[in-house]
DNA sequence: AGCCAGGCTACCG
DNA sequence: CGGTAGCATGGC
């Protein structure tokens, strides 16, 4: 990407906000309700407020849906979430009282069971270790399970810090853009967007969003839908 | 039926 | 370092 281009991402953003409007990641449970019926899919996202997580509840069910999510779709890690929310495990003690074959089950509509439940213990124990603090990035990277998108995503959604997500959507759209090339690494593309854009987290959490939306609208699997930000002016 | 999903670890050369 | 097999269910 050469220096000319430098607005180009900041313009990316803009035409995405105008065609899908604010996302209101990172989706969340209904915690009034006693059945977590109006999850992510449904009611769960909150266009326009940015102020969630407000407690640290929220926090640690964001931290359980960064690692449920990978490589799955929402719809499936959801289910996976509204089970532990009727397991009251929505909490890293109570998750880690569970006997491993219930959180097993539990977390079996999320795929990769196995290993997820394993995600979920050492992530519930860094949490309590935590007591509050805000992790550093390398802190989380040495949690197994958690790897450079999930930690971002926690440290961006959960945490309010200032960390550009990166998901294979990310890499999809803007290899075919022409931005990156295809085997462009993770911190190269993160480390683009983050010199690129202002640092400011709204604009993160929603950029990473609006990507995500678009991607399942055009580049789902190819050869991609004729509809790109391609054929959009953006000077 | 087959491909894909809001990745990560372990292991290979 | 970069590249890739394995992990697993569910939706279309």
């Amino acid at each position: 990407m050469s220096h000319h281009d430098e607005h180009y991402l900041t313009n990316v953003y803009h035409k995405l906000l105008e065609l899908y409007g604010p996302q209101g990641w990172w989706p969340l449970l209904d915690w009034n309700g006693e059945n977590p019926t109006k999850t992510g899919s449904l009611m769960g996202y909150h266009p326009g407020n940015y102020r969630l997580p407000e407690n640290s509840q929220q926090r640690f069910e964001i931290v359980l849906g960064a690692i449920l999510t990978q490589n799955t779709a929402w719809t499936s890690a959801e289910k996976a979430l509204g089970n532990l929310k009727r397991l009251k495990a929505v909490d890293p003690h109570l998750l880690l009282q569970l006997d491993s074959e219930v959180l097993k089950a539990a977390v079996r509509p999320a795929g990769f069971f196995n290993q997820k439940t394993v995600y979920l213990q050492k992530i519930s124990r860094f949490f309590i270790k935590l007591d509050g603090e805000v992790p550093t990035r390398k802190e989380l990277l040495k949690v197994k399970g958690v790897g450079n998108e999930t930690a971002d995503s926690i440290l961006l959604y959960a945490y309010h810090q200032p960390q550009f997500v990166v998901d294979a959507y990310t890499k999809r759209i803007f290899s075919h853009l022409g931005i990156i090339e295809q085997n462009t690494s993770y911190m190269e593309v993160k480390n683009l967007f983050e010199r690129c854009l202002p640092r400011d987290v709204p604009l993160y959490q929603e950029y990473h969003a609006l990507i995500v939306e678009h991607a399942k609208r055009y580049y789902q699997k190819q050869p991609y839908k004729e509809i790109h930000l391609k054929k959009i002016k953006f000077n």
